[in-house]
DNA sequence: ATCAAGATTACCT
DNA sequence: GGTAATCTTGATA
């Protein structure tokens, strides 16, 4: 299934252009694929957030373009990645034209490949359990710590060949959920986070 | 130059 | 439910 990835199936730039929130929907069920050396890590996008610069005081875009942000202003594709808390590191996807400032924070996801790789790197161990297999992704730290995706992937095209992203079937609106955004102090009301319903692999509820 | 805050996580009681 | 870990950035002086 993955082995199909490399004909056609990826996500085209044009996808990335659309409305931010349109994407952040859209990305639910769509399989995120790095591929290493010799390993192919992929996970199904369960929970995603979106972040606007022109009205979302908790973007970072939304006191305009700085050396930390750049990436979120270049135009939708690339992958921005930043480091928080001093610890962790968070991948957004970037959306629409150039200038704009916005990005989709890719909050949790499903394991489907390379699961031995990504346990290792959260667990170090090989096989997970139930409970861990459950805990391998479910974070924005917790998919960057796994796929191993650090400052070196900020601005990443995401449309390479070594990193990528499926483009599957929509998930249909009623097996949606839509709330607000989780961890942030401001603009706090905005219903920009959304989730597969009855997906255990939700960060949470 | 200084400093508070941060799109989090793991581990504690 | 509480909080330590750990460091970079952006705002203010």
């Amino acid at each position: 299934m993955i082995e199909s990835a490399n004909h056609d199936n990826k996500l085209p730039q044009s996808f990335y252009l659309q409305d931010t929130l349109s994407v952040a929907r859209k990305l639910l069920g769509k399989t995120f694929v790095k591929v290493e050396k010799d390993k192919i890590l992929a996970g199904k996008i369960v929970e995603t957030e979106a972040y606007k610069g022109n009205c979302d005081e908790s973007a970072h875009s939304y006191r305009g373009i700085t050396k930390r942000n750049e990436v979120m202003f270049e135009e939708g594709g690339l992958l921005y990645v930043y480091f928080t808390y001093g610890v962790h590191f968070c991948a957004n996807v970037v959306t629409e034209a150039k200038g704009v400032g916005n990005a989709v924070l890719l909050r949790a996801m499903e394991p489907v490949e390379g699961i031995e790789v990504m346990s290792l790197r959260r667990f170090k161990k090989k096989v997970p359990d139930v409970k861990e297999k459950r805990n391998l992704l479910n974070g924005p730290g917790k998919i960057c710590q796994a796929f191993g995706l650090g400052r070196e992937f900020n601005g990443f095209d995401l449309n390479s060949p070594s990193l990528f992203i499926l483009n599957n079937p929509d998930i249909p609106r009623e097996q949606i959920i839509t709330t607000t955004r989780i961890g942030i102090k401001k603009s706090i009301d905005l219903p920009w986070r959304f989730y597969i319903k009855n997906n255990e692999f939700i960060s949470r509820k």
